[in-house]
DNA sequence: GTATTATGTTAGCAGTGTCAACATTATAAT
DNA sequence: ATTATAATGTTGACACTGCTAACATAATAC
């Protein structure tokens, strides 16, 4: 005997379908079919949402917010070593969660400032990449540390995002057994210049 | 007064349909609406494409071949000239047609390998840029050059997708007048060490 | 000149996002 | 406690989508 109200449906929906997009990537998701796997109507999940951008976007700050635990969880005493492990749990979370990555940095939520909560969430991962560098570095400028950060980042999304397509590039680059962390070593040398 | 066929469906709708793209992104194009463009009926297109993303390869194609024109048209005889100048193409490209940049490197076709054409004009690209770096490195190791090659494509594929998604930092940031060209400042530091 | 192939059309299926109208339940106000 | 209100769920429907099958027409190959 199930009860009319869920109960917990919004967060059993952003749950599901952040599961959905991850495994099968955010096209694949369709709001009819997500309401059926939580036993729901079809349009249930319009009383949570208003348009299926509105629910990518709750996905992608879920998605942002575990992107924000992974790289924040290293404890090193080493600042050095603290950046370097956050950009190597970056680049994990990249690939390992590609599907996810793929909706945060992609289109389908064109305009983060429609969302603040969202907004927010991605924020706070930047602010902390930010925040790791600016302590890392000798340079205290804040346009020197804005440059370089974006430099950085630009270079760990762009590895990620790149990944994706290596079959377009000889196959010899897919077999690297560790590509994903070439970027890491390249951050280790731009650090020693600053 | 109109013939029954068309004559030239196929080019007219890979074009028409790279319009679309560009400028409404990939995911508003729908078969239906473009094929009432070119005033054929619905599922005329099918004669030419078999599913959408057969559609969408061919326009990445084109996307792949245009990118190539762009950064192969400069014919300075100074070879780190001629790089960087094609970094900026490359930059200028992805971010002046950023939804097809999008189509081309996003998830819309997941799998080069299916479309042979696509990955090869999408490997001419790629070889383009190995060449050019080739020609100026000293050092010749096939390994060193493809390593370095990816470490400079990513950070000018990051930078790229990283411009579309600016306002989830700090607004500074998108105010920077050149921010394009940092990554080819960047090169141009990592050039000096080889 | 005829057979074959390429290219176009029409009709229709199953699926989608979204909305309006209604039903039920939880919550707040009296 | 009763009642008004808001929150949450359902049904039915619309317009749109990708795609297929069956058929029509025109270009090409023999």
């Amino acid at each position: 005997m199930k009860s009319y109200h869920h109960g917990n449906l919004k967060k059993e929906l952003i749950s599901c379908a952040s599961k959905i997009c991850e495994r099968d990537g955010y096209t694949k998701l369709s709001i009819r079919s997500l309401a059926k796997e939580s036993n729901v109507s079809q349009t249930a999940p319009y009383r949570h949402f208003k348009t299926k951008e509105d629910l990518y976007a709750a996905i992608a700050q879920t998605g942002f917010d575990k992107l924000y635990k992974a790289i924040s969880k290293s404890k090193s005493q080493n600042k050095e070593d603290i950046l370097v492990s956050a950009a190597k749990e970056y680049l994990q979370f990249g690939t390992k969660n590609s599907n996810t990555y793929d909706l945060m940095f992609g289109t389908a939520v064109p305009d983060f400032t429609k969302y603040p909560s969202l907004f927010k969430s991605a924020n706070n991962v930047y602010r902390h990449i930010r925040t790791l560098f600016s302590a890392y570095s000798k340079n205290k400028n804040p346009e020197f540390i804005e440059e370089k950060c974006i430099d950085i980042w630009a270079h760990l999304h762009g590895l990620i995002g790149l990944l994706r397509k290596l079959e377009v590039v000889p196959a010899k680059l897919i077999e690297m057994p560790d590509a994903p962390f070439m970027a890491v070593n390249k951050i280790n040398e731009d650090l020693d210049l600053y």
